[in-house]
RNA sequence: GCGGGUAUGAUGGAACUGGUAGACAUGCUAGACUUAGGAUCUAGUGCCGCGAGGCGUGGGGGUUCGACUCCCUCUACCCGCACCA
């Protein structure tokens, strides 16, 4: 019989379906293990070869870990709210769960090629409305609640309202953004909408008015990781600050325990270092200072409350709210020139360009909480609304931004640190000692901060204080294609959260996707739907990583109707063992997921503190993308395509790269890639604009279909540019899984891409060496029939030999799976194979086992053989080989004889020699003596099975 | 600028706690079988050298009997963050 993988996988499809093999129970004696992908988005293009990279890893897992007895939880479903839809609807007018469900559809039959092993019944699609039905309920949850800094954990707004009723603001310590205070009477003074405006200052999921990422382009405001170099991340649109009234969740308030959390993780640190950076802990002091000639005060954020004598200005963010107080009549035109100025850049000029000092006088002055001296408030760019309190304290001799300011507008500068101990200590380096500091004088950096802000706090001006990068994130998106909030606003315009039991509120049907004006969703459009009595409807809908940042719960009970999980399910897979999957989502997807996690587990809700025990990133496979260059002039109004060869690497400037089709092009991927003339035809047909364009390369030029060749050169040989980057249908380098599975099987693609490295790497596909595993699945089946396709297998007794061929492959390939060392495992097998057949093995009990070993790597042709040689069930269902140390041992050893420690000969000894005796043969060894001359031997140095050194000189 | 990572043949990569550098595979060379081969099999393949031998894991230095592996230093590339007070 013939190995023909296209009959045998399609065979097991069917059967594994029927059979339902890889249903996955709750209710199991066996230990738990829970591995999870990352959750993909649906787009229209389908999967190419770089996504099944992490999958087909984590499918290798989860069917090992089945095999060693297991019970396994490896589920898939869909991230499927999301722009790409709703653009492509705005489009063709395609209704984007129309396209949605098509592209899930083509999702799920490629996945299924490739032979995973998910259970389809627990699949989780967060555009189903009984799915959304519990993200809107624990949008509610935090509505409902308020994070409680003594306790340390999320607790009930009616707790919150009764401390008010009874004490006022001060009685309960929360995480808020409320500015002032009030006293129980004045609270119960306050309107209906008054208290629920300071509510919302306590809410976890609150509204807010406030500077928002609002990308024009897409209609919708952005969070601030889903802004990129100041563009936005889906589609590389312009971003702008706008003052918006938005939902946001209130992530600070667990900002601390995030931290605190990453240190128990399995991730790799290069992940942990960018959540840490995003969190952005610094330690400094918070400081008031007075005003001349008003009542208000300005709060600085410092790391170095010590400098605080070379105080000798201050800056504000233009978006600071004391800007238009503070500024006096003469300075009035100057402060809004320069806020008109600061509004018309955009957020990628601002950033792009840090080098430029910009600002304005205020005309107004501070007092220095020490020399009471003035100081000159001034506005600039370089101090940030979203940091620290916009405000800040500026000290030019210890701070390089400060000095520049300083510099370029005449300000004073005094030195408060004497650096000349540290003669290479660089401005603001936490090193040195106080001078011009009254009673900081002669004290160490590292003394004078502990002693400022004692005095701080014992003027009442300022004390200790953590500060933190992180902002709440921004939860409203003017779009369609997502959750609509469980929200409704009364006549007062006070927000109600709805009842569960009016879950899920459905999306509308909408006559068209566009926003509407002033920036509001398309919901806003359909008024039978806002209008609700005497309510309105909140219109904005939620974002991409509302759904996202907890599928991974609802996989564990995925179709339960009351709840969002059972606390069974719950309680019996706990969190994920492993999760794979690519860094893009570090910063995003990782940290709201934790920070719902952590609010559930508050909430009693869910049994474990985090969810992602272990997170491995895999790498990217890249594409190869293949340019011609276009000369950017006409000759004689003809566009003129030229070789790659041809071009003097200084005049690129003078030519446009145009990507090319990689299936035109010859030797696609290497460094001699080039466009034969049947591939320059096909250009042609596929981008008919250049019908007239000329092809000039070093053998001949190509003109009106015909080729004039030099040197009688039969092909054009159009040499393309090779480079290495995205796969992305806008390079048309995009491989689809689909095409290789057809020509090689899944099998082999499996291997293959497994084989091709370390899963943490990145590397560009490349086909050429698909071969190798090929190669290797078709040895592997010839080792159960022979060259005329006859059943070979036999039930004699297995060679010693044999035997310690299979036991070394199962010793290493069990290690190497546990450590996701997947590559080397395929080598594994591939010398395992080698070796059998090399021994001529057809024997029933080591095959047998061979089969159980690659199982997880090549699950369609070890089911088919399994089923050949007469076993009973699934080979998935079967249990893994453990290897047996006895038929490891050797009788001989040969050791490596070196003559100070480089390798000139080898000493073979039988396996139970004494190191004494070792010794003595190597002294005595005829290389030995022959590199001896006439020195002497120092030292011999033996390592019993490993080597054996002798040191001469 | 700050933080993290990587560097090994022509190529992808291997080497456990320091102990035979280059496993496995691709490519290439030669041969066998074949009408043919982009099929299969065999042998070879780090570099220099006829050889003995020398050199060799980005560069330089160190520790060690012995270093791809540990320490110091420099370089190049990749990724993340970036006026963070």
């Amino acid at each position: 019989m013939q190995y023909q993988p296209n009959q045998i996988e399609a065979k097991w499809k069917r059967h594994w379906k029927e059979n339902k093999t890889y249903k996955v129970s709750n209710s199991s004696t066996k230990p738990k293990f829970y591995i999870l992908d990352m959750f993909p988005y649906p787009s229209g293009a389908g999967l190419h070869v770089g996504h099944p990279l992490g999958y087909i890893a984590s499918d290798i897992y989860a069917r090992f870990k089945t095999m060693n007895g297991f019970n396994v939880l490896h589920p898939m479903g869909f991230d499927a709210f999301g722009l790409p839809a709703e653009q492509y609807a705005l489009q063709t007018g395609v209704h984007p769960q129309e396209s949605t469900e098509t592209n899930i559809k083509k999702y799920k039959s490629q996945l299924d090629n490739l032979g995973f092993n998910y259970d389809w019944e627990r699949q989780v699609t967060t555009c189903d409305p009984s799915y959304y039905k519990w993200t809107q309920w624990i949008f509610i949850e935090l509505f409902r609640h308020y994070y409680n800094t003594e306790l340390n954990k999320a607790k009930p707004i009616e707790e919150l309202v009764d401390s008010f009723e009874a004490h006022g603001s001060e009685a309960i310590k929360a995480h808020h953004s409320f500015e002032g205070s009030f006293s129980a009477e004045e609270w119960k003074q306050m309107s209906g909408k008054q208290k629920d405006e300071v509510l919302m200052n306590y809410r976890l999921a609150y509204l807010k008015e406030g500077y928002v990422n609002w990308c024009e382009a897409l209609g919708t405001v952005l969070a601030n990781d889903e802004v990129k170099d100041g563009l936005s991340e889906r589609g590389g649109h312009p971003v702008e600050k706008r003052s918006m009234s938005q939902w946001a969740l209130r992530i600070t308030a667990y900002a601390e325990r995030m931290l605190e959390g990453l240190e128990s993780l399995n991730w790799s640190t290069a992940l942990k270092t960018m959540q840490r950076n995003w969190i952005g802990r610094s330690y400094g002091a918070q400081v008031f200072f007075d005003i001349d000639g008003h009542d208000q005060k300005i709060e600085i954020f410092t790391t170095r409350p010590d400098t605080i004598f070379g105080a000798t200005y201050m800056v504000l963010a233009p978006e600071h709210d004391l800007v238009s107080t503070l500024t006096t009549p003469a300075q009035k035109e100057e402060i809004e020139n320069y806020i008109a100025y600061v509004n018309n850049r955009s957020e990628r000029e601002r950033m792009s360009d840090v080098k430029t000092v910009t600002g304005a006088f205020t005309g107004a002055y501070a007092k220095h909480p020490f020399s009471d001296e003035k100081i000159p408030i001034w506005i600039g760019e370089y101090v940030l609304k979203d940091y620290g309190t916009g405000a800040i304290m500026a000290v030019p001799s210890d701070d390089e931004r400060d000095h520049n300011f300083a510099t370029k507008f005449d300000l004073p500068i005094i030195p408060v640190v004497d650096q000349s101990a540290f003669p290479n200590a660089e401005r603001g380096q936490k090193v040195g000692s106080m001078i011009n500091s009254d009673f900081l004088n002669g004290m160490e950096v590292k003394e004078a901060i502990p002693a400022i802000c004692q005095k701080l706090e014992d003027k009442g001006i300022g004390k200790k204080k953590v500060n933190y990068k992180l902002r709440d994130a921004n939860f409203s998106r003017q779009r369609y294609w997502g959750e609509p909030f469980p929200i409704k606003y009364d006549k007062d315009g006070i927000a109600i959260a709805r009842d569960f039991s009016e879950l899920p509120l459905d999306l509308p049907e909408v006559e068209d996707y566009k926003p509407s004006k002033e920036g509001k969703s398309p919901l806003s459009k359909v008024s039978q739907w806002v209008n609700e009595g005497e309510y309105t409807k909140e219109t904005d809908t939620m974002p991409g990583y509302a759904g996202s940042s907890w599928y991974f719960l609802r996989y564990m009970d995925a179709n339960n109707p009351d709840e969002f999980a059972s606390q069974e399910a719950l309680n019996y897979w706990q969190d994920v063992d492993l999760y794979i999957g690519g860094t893009e989502h570090a910063v995003g997807h990782l940290m709201y997921s934790r920070f719902w996690h952590k609010f559930l587990f508050d909430k009693g809700l869910v049994p474990t503190n985090e969810p992602f025990k272990k997170l491995v990133n895999q790498g990217m496979i890249q594409g190869v993308i293949e340019f011609i260059y276009l000369d950017k002039k006409e000759h004689d109004g003809r566009k003129k395509f030229i070789c790659a060869g041809l071009i003097d690497p200084e005049q690129k400037e003078a030519f446009a790269k145009i990507p090319v089709h990689v299936d035109f092009v010859s030797n696609y991927g290497s460094s001699d890639s080039y466009l034969n003339l049947e591939g320059i035809k096909k250009f042609l047909d596929w981008r008919p604009e250049y019908a007239n364009a000329i092809f000039e390369c070093a053998n001949g030029v190509l003109k009106d279909g015909l080729f004039n060749s030099k040197d009688s050169a039969m092909d054009s040989n159009l040499i393309t540019q090779s480079e290495v980057g995205k796969m992305s249908k806008r390079y048309f380098n995009v491989v689809n899984p689909d095409d290789v599975v057809a020509k090689y099987g899944a099998d082999c693609f499996r291997l293959y891409e497994m084989f091709l490295g370390p899963i943490e790497q990145s590397k560009p596909w490349d086909t050429k060496g698909i071969d190798g595993t090929s190669k290797f699945l078709r040895k592997l089946w010839g080792l159960f029939y022979t060259e005329n396709e006859e059943w070979a297998v036999n039930n004699e007794s297995a060679s010693k030999e044999s035997l310690k061929t299979l036991h070394t492959a199962i010793k290493k390939v069990r290690n190497d799976i546990e450590n996701l060392s997947l590559n080397t495992s395929v080598s594994a097998f591939m010398v395992c194979v080698n070796e059998l057949k090399k021994q001529n093995c057809r024997n029933r009990e080591i095959l047998k086992s061979l089969l159980q070993l690659l199982a997880p790597f090549a699950p369609f042709t070890t089911e088919e053989l399994w089923e050949k040689l007469g076993e009973e069930g699934s080979i998935h269902h079967s249990s893994y080989p453990i290897h047996d140390e006895s038929h490891l041992i050797e009788s001989e050893v040969t050791l490596p004889l070196s003559i100070n420690g480089k390798k000139r000969g080898e000493l073979t000894v039988d396996a139970n020699t004494s190191k004494e005796d070792i010794e003595d043969m190597a002294r005595n060894h005829e290389i030995t003596q022959k590199w001896l001359e006439d020195k002497a031997i120092r030292k011999v140095i033996v390592v019993p099975g490993r080597m054996v050194n002798v040191v001469i000189g």
